[in-house]
DNA sequence: CACTCATTCAAACAGTTGCGATAATGATAA
DNA sequence: TTATCATTATCGCAACTGTTTGAATGAGTG
């Protein structure tokens, strides 16, 4: 048992093993970075979706209108639109409004970097 | 009309508004990716939790056993080594057995080297 | 005005996820 | 072995997601 090892019942888990002050700097640690998280989780739930991928890879080659997406997702136009929508509310994507065409682009270059710096870590772990 | 623009009803939608040549070329851009996109899907959605942002980021400072993990997240220990376990499931947690108790690390320094980078994207994005 | 059509909204559905509560496992010590 | 205790597995539930369906919106055309 490491000098800092204190006994305690914790109301959370009533487990004795527990190292208060490591515990209590990592937490300090975290405090840091904790306010974005949420932000950063909700960027990532974003992500976490094959359809909204293709989205992101497809507009990477230039703006397109909804339908034009839908048939590269071969998926129905709502569908499309919805996630789209999420995207747009979000603020990765804009949109430009022509006649009664939609077309939608990337608006973060940003995001295509990371997207890309996350494709080419997960290349290499499965190399 | 972009002259490769095509009147055609598409089985899926039934929607006429179709540029047929750039859709195919998109399609065939994403081929090459999309084989991984399912895979980095899954990376995205073990991100897209907040307690499990948590908890590799306090396993950026050194080894944990699971009891101080659920303290450092103010969590029961079966709900965090529930989430000990996917993260370990996909390769990116590293376990050691040290008699009763069980010490998480982490597996991979690239992954905490993206989740910076997509960090900084987010925190480039708000200022 | 009425009509067409790309887009979006709203409701509903199955499938998934995160967590708590309790039972089961596995290792240590007596 | 028995007792103890950190950990994990199982079940259950509330909340969330992705999609489809069908209705509504909104811009262009005659």
């Amino acid at each position: 048992m490491p000098p800092s090892a204190r006994v305690i019942v914790s109301p959370v888990c009533n487990v004795t093993c527990f190292d208060t002050e490591k515990v209590a700097s990592i937490r300090a640690g975290l405090a840091n970075e904790e306010h974005l998280l949420p932000q950063l989780a909700e960027l990532y739930k974003l992500l976490g979706n094959v359809t909204r991928l293709k989205i992101l890879l497809a507009l990477a080659q230039g703006e397109l209108c909804v339908c034009d997406v839908a048939h590269v997702l071969e998926l129905t136009v709502a569908a499309t639109s919805h996630q789209l929508k999420l995207l747009r509310s979000q603020g990765w994507l804009a949109m430009r409004n022509d006649g009664k065409m939609v077309y939608y682009r990337l608006h973060s270059e940003g995001l295509l970097k990371a997207l890309q710096g996350d494709l080419s870590l997960l290349e290499e772990r499965l190399a």
